[in-house]
DNA sequence: TTGAAAGCGCTAACAT
DNA sequence: ATGTTAGCGCTTTCAA
């Protein structure tokens, strides 16, 4: 048996193509009964629209295109999946398109993705969505977009982020609270703009108890394993060393817990550390590392949700939403030795 | 300016609708002159093909599907980066899937998405790659897929795996030459086809070894961080402890060393530990985990080529590759203690 | 509420 | 080496 054609099941119901085509889009105007028969139709033919042609002559694709740039596994596993839940109740499927953001075609290829129809619109992560380049480049070739936690260009197009800041701030009282009067900070990969905003609650954190903030605790890292490891060898060699360190994100604390025990220094009794992320690491290492969620994959399936709104053309007054993180104390903190 | 379409590009350029589509394609018994002019006017339209129009009339969509159920992050990402990787030389777009294996619907929903014409062809990832009526149904329907790391009805469809029962039985002639003769091992998902017959290399390294088999050494895992670290404690528990724990993959090995942490016991010295695998976690705990590394990107590449090849219609004789694992010994192993 | 006709922009098959 | 002719299977007018 060939497959069917709408034509075939225009026929064999009895009704004219276009009643076949307003049946299988759930549009409105269509007699239960009718409906009902052209169902009939479409079960025993095992009918599937065929997507190319509904593509072809609609104009888009019913894909989206998921744009990212080496952040790590885990975040884009996270996205990935909220992504499709929203895409799969909408009939959308998903296009995934890693790239690297100092690419020189990177701007060709992203909108020849939209120019050729591939896909009808595109969710941009961190650090693409702080790419002004980039972002500017969608606005004016008018392509749908919404982006993951941008820092910059808000008022200008959709977003979803969560208040990290803030919780970046609440983590460092809670260190405070815990005794803590030297704590260390690593900064995260500077182009990556969410994550180094976190610094900023740090600083405020420390404003708001009345530290004084010393310049030689804070230290630059790039978001691996490897250069917090290299941020941890610094701050513990201090001569007065950090009774905790907060890395801007879970990979670069790791490296720090690796290098404490490698010095030998018990956690949390001599050092108490925390990142931020909540990635699998977190709880696989020992002692298990306190840090931020955010919900990642809300945040995905909330974006795809204002992108398929934008698609519809229902264009949101304010398209942009924002998400609460959660701080969850495990092992890797505790009060300070007196 | 309106998007241009083959027929502007023919018009400018001064040739048929055909050429042109010739030189677009790439295809031979194009003259350079020809060639140079139509590209010519491709570039001054600044031209891109219809995606759409082309999947309609060539009846293929360009997009190939990954379906995968559950596997770590860090091996999704490493299959799509690979995947990835053949797709974009090849102008294939790659189209994510992930489902659940016990799902009614799954079938249905697979088949829709070739039927519809939204994917060419698959990728099948483990556990799905040994989902018998799966297999079967794609074989049926006449789909073209591969699939990566199968262990039956080899013979029946192309697939690439590894050598990873040889390397599990390399990884633990290792740990007996190390002094251990008392090995635990702790087994993988029974779902997982291709983890759980790692333990066929324990088996045939202890019998190779003159070792007997001490089945209160084996207990079954889930593939999961805490079933690694519920089998710990049973295995820790012995009176008669191991020297050694092999875990049949790295999250569960990672569940064993934070066990063996929260116990006092030291690593290696006390306590040696292998995983299968290298995930990031390996690295990033300590003692960092001696473990065995599958190609897996490249594994996914060739399994897109060799998809790629069964679409262009050239059957492959034999439809398979076998890529090679590599041991990596990090901290976690040592002599056994005198 | 339903239908008829006209493409959407390409590729395939067959000329030339 | 190049061109001509037909569709591919839908959605979109517009009409009834």
């Amino acid at each position: 048996m060939a497959k069917a054609t709408i034509d075939d099941v225009a026929a064999l119901a009895g009704v004219s193509m276009k009643t076949v085509s307003r049946v299988v889009n759930k549009e409105p105007n269509v007699r239960g009964s009718t409906r009902d028969k052209v169902q009939a139709a479409i079960d025993e033919l095992d009918y599937r629209p065929s997507q190319s042609a509904r593509s072809l002559a609609a104009n888009r694709s019913y894909v989206l295109g998921l744009l990212y740039d080496n952040p790590s596994a885990s975040y884009v596993i996270d996205v990935q999946d909220g992504a499709l839940t929203t895409c799969r109740r909408s009939g959308y499927d998903l296009l995934i398109h890693p790239c690297k953001r100092d690419a020189a075609e990177l701007l060709a290829e992203v909108l020849g993705l939209v120019r050729q129809g591939r896909v009808d619109g595109l969710i941009l992560t961190p650090p693409l969505s702080d790419m002004a380049e980039l972002v500017q480049a969608l606005v004016n070739a008018d392509i749908p977009f919404v982006r993951l936690s941008p820092t910059e260009h808000k008022e200008a197009c959709p977003y979803v982020q969560t208040n990290d800041q803030e919780a970046a701030y609440d983590m460092t009282c809670r260190l405070i609270e815990l005794g803590h009067q030297h704590i260390g900070f690593i900064i995260g990969h500077p182009d990556h703009r969410a994550v180094t905003q976190r610094y900023a609650g740090y600083v405020a954190a420390l404003k708001e108890n009345d530290l004084t903030l010393d310049k030689s605790l804070v230290v630059q890292g790039y978001n691996s394993f490897d250069s917090g490891r290299d941020c941890a060898r610094q701050l513990l060699s201090l001569s007065e060393r950090p009774s905790a360190i907060f890395a801007s994100n879970d990979d670069m604390a790791a490296g720090v817990i690796i290098e404490a025990h490698h010095r030998g220094i018990v956690m949390p009794a001599e050092l108490s550390v925390a990142g931020f992320d909540d990635t699998p690491v977190a709880h696989q290492i020992y002692p298990s590392l306190t840090t931020v969620r955010q919900p990642i994959a809300e945040m995905a399936a909330k974006a795809v949700e204002l992108l398929l709104k934008q698609l519809k053309g229902k264009s949101v007054q304010m398209p942009a939403a924002i998400m609460s993180c959660r701080i969850l104390e495990r092992e890797s903190t505790g009060k300070v030795k007196p």
